[in-house]
DNA sequence: CGCTTTTGACCTGCGC
DNA sequence: GCGCAGGTCAAAAGCG
């Protein structure tokens, strides 16, 4: 990869994310920020017309300041240039910008007609400095923009919250008109309410009214515990409960690890108590509800790459698969209770199924977003959609139409796991422009002469982004905080929405419903998934083929895949 | 030296 | 109660 000046993405998808798992991801951030994307920004359509749509709006202009230190040592391997492919060719000196996407740079026709005259460099030099410095302005423009735009999310973000306690307030008073002779457990103002309406709501929420009950802070899960900072309470039940008082394990109540562990047998045991019938089911389930979203796709590589630090702490043979189970735990924060499980499809051990498990409980970066914000709008919709059934039972069919409306096959339901499990099946051949496979060692979204083909703005929200195409698009702003705010891990101040999670059911059906409306939304997930596999670097590309041991009589002799 | 990975042991739930 | 399978722990080993 050449590191000049010449935008060189004319017929190549725009490959803008290369994050390798352990080191990938920081320099990435720097030079990417949160540009996975196109974006649309409502540019003006002039003659200055440049590559914006696919810039962050807060990394633009460090992303042409670093052009003017990078390295031009022809390496061809320069980190920096993963998200421009930028590239100065030294035999000619005007300023080729040609990124493929039909977008024009400032003096378009001129540029074509200089150079190679031969009669100065200096003019040639000046008139590159010129279409910096025009550059740099366009950037400073889009900057303010920018930021005027985030201020408006701001204001729009308030309204929302005034909007959403006004409704709370509202909610709460016909609750206590109408179920006088209905107690629940007692809660906050508007608790009872919201618990009636949150049946199937995610159990990773974050805090929210309804988890403040006391039933619900016993059932509340590890990360919840983890964010409110008091986990006492639950590690007391669980140990009261269900952890044994004795033997050698006692001692690992301590460790944010144990707490996981104690949070889920709290957690069964409440399941338990669910099937029995002594909780309240309405609480139980809106907080024993743990959905899990697995991924499967093509990798070569041993893991994929979601940007999320992760640490190996186990590793098992899983019955009816030759290849060996990888279990993973979050490490980017202390107490994360995400875990995700690897492993190789026993059929077809190109196919890598990855699992995640819970919600990251601190803010995450752009890369890791994009994953999480995916999983969690799969689970999403796998849990709001459980609620159209009167009766709790889901529906896998309807569930995985839901989920990709586009192409069913996508996504399976499993509602005979543990937990419900939506799985994403990115194995199959691409149905649509968007749905692609690409070389393994680079994270791209291949950018169609049309940038707005992916600025819906339900769907860049729904991905983390914050991301608007133009003014009149915020029809996706619930949508993201919906999922953003109240599944996610809380995002960077810089991406997160300002409002409070919604604590409302209808409010998440309506974002799973927005998002599922979407006809893009396959292709969007699929985009998104796709290009994180296979997202590290050119070194994890050389990692290739998962070295099962051939022991595999006992489960825990096994080689691990190389570079785990 | 600190962090990560490996791996044998252990715990728990479930089916019989 | 027993065995099996999934999941986790934690000491040891590996690695940079």
């Amino acid at each position: 990869m050449d590191n000049g000046w010449g935008l060189t993405l004319d017929s190549e998808p725009f490959y803008f994310f290369s994050a390798n798992q352990n080191s990938g991801s920081s320099s990435f951030h720097n030079k990417l920020g949160m540009s996975q994307f196109p974006v649309s920004l409502g540019a003006p359509a002039d003659e200055n017309r440049m590559v914006v749509g696919e810039v962050d709006f807060f990394d633009r202009k460090n992303m042409i300041v670093d052009h003017e230190h990078e390295d031009r040592d022809d390496d061809g391997d320069d980190a920096r240039t993963v998200g421009f492919n930028v590239k100065k060719d030294n035999s000619q000196s005007n300023l080729d910008v040609n990124t493929g996407l039909h977008l024009l740079t400032a003096n378009t026709g001129s540029d074509q007609s200089t150079v190679d005259d031969g009669v100065s460099s200096d003019v040639d030099d000046k008139r590159a400095k010129n279409e910096l410095a025009q550059l740099q302005t366009n950037l400073h423009r889009m900057n303010l923009e920018n930021q005027r735009l985030r201020d408006m999310l701001g204001q729009v973000s308030t309204n929302y919250h005034a909007l959403e306690m006004h409704l709370a307030a509202l909610m709460q008073q016909r609750q206590h008109e109408s179920t006088q002779d209905h107690p629940v457990v007692e809660g906050k103002s508007g608790d009872k309410k919201v618990e009636m309406m949150v049946p199937r709501q995610f159990m990773d929420l974050r805090p929210s009214p309804a988890a403040e009950t006391d039933e619900n802070v016993s059932n509340s899960s590890s990360d919840e515990r983890t964010r409110s900072g008091s986990p006492r309470n639950n590690i007391e039940v669980a140990s009261k409960t269900s952890v044994q008082d004795n033997g050698k394990r006692v001692g690992r109540e301590d460790s944010p690890e144990s707490e996981w562990n104690t949070a889920n047998k709290a957690q069964k045991l409440n399941n338990s108590a669910k099937s029995s019938g002594s909780v309240d089911q309405y609480t139980s389930d809106a907080t024993m509800r743990k959905a899990r979203v697995s991924v499967r796709a093509r990798s070569e590589a041993p893991m994929i790459s979601d940007g999320c630090q992760w640490r190996k702490y186990g590793q098992k043979m899983a019955k009816g698969n030759p290849c060996p189970r990888a279990y993973y735990r979050c490490t980017m924060s202390v107490g994360c209770p995400v875990r995700k499980q690897v492993q190789r499809c026993a059929e077809d051990r190109t196919i890598l199924i990855t699992t995640y498990e819970g919600n990251h409980n601190h803010p995450l970066p752009p890369a890791a977003m994009t994953m999480a914000s995916t999983t969690t709008a799969a689970a999403t919709m796998l849990l709001s959609g459980s609620m159209s059934s009167p009766d709790g039972i889901m529906n896998p069919n309807l569930l995985a139409r839901a989920v990709l409306p586009c192409s069913p096959s996508m996504a399976t339901i499993s509602a005979s796991a543990p937990f419900p499990t939506v799985t994403l099946d990115l194995t199959h051949s691409p149905t649509n422009p968007l749905h692609f496979q690409r070389p393994p060692a680079q994270f791209q979204v291949p950018f169609p002469g049309q940038p707005n083909n992916f600025v819906n703005p339900q769907l860049s929200q729904a991905f983390g982004q914050t991301v608007y195409n133009n003014q009149s698009k915020f029809s996706g702003l619930q949508l993201s905080q919906d999922l953003s705010t109240s599944q996610l891990a809380p995002m960077p101040p810089a991406m997160a929405p300002q409002a409070p999670p919604s604590p409302f059911a209808d409010s998440m059906s309506s974002a799973a419903a927005a998002i599922t409306a979407d006809p893009n939304f396959t292709a969007a997930l699929a985009a998104a998934i796709t290009s994180i596999i296979n997202g590290g670097n050119g070194s994890s590309n050389n990692a290739t083929n998962a070295n099962i041991s051939p022991n595999t009589s006992n489960n825990n002799k096994i080689s691990s895949f190389p570079g785990n």
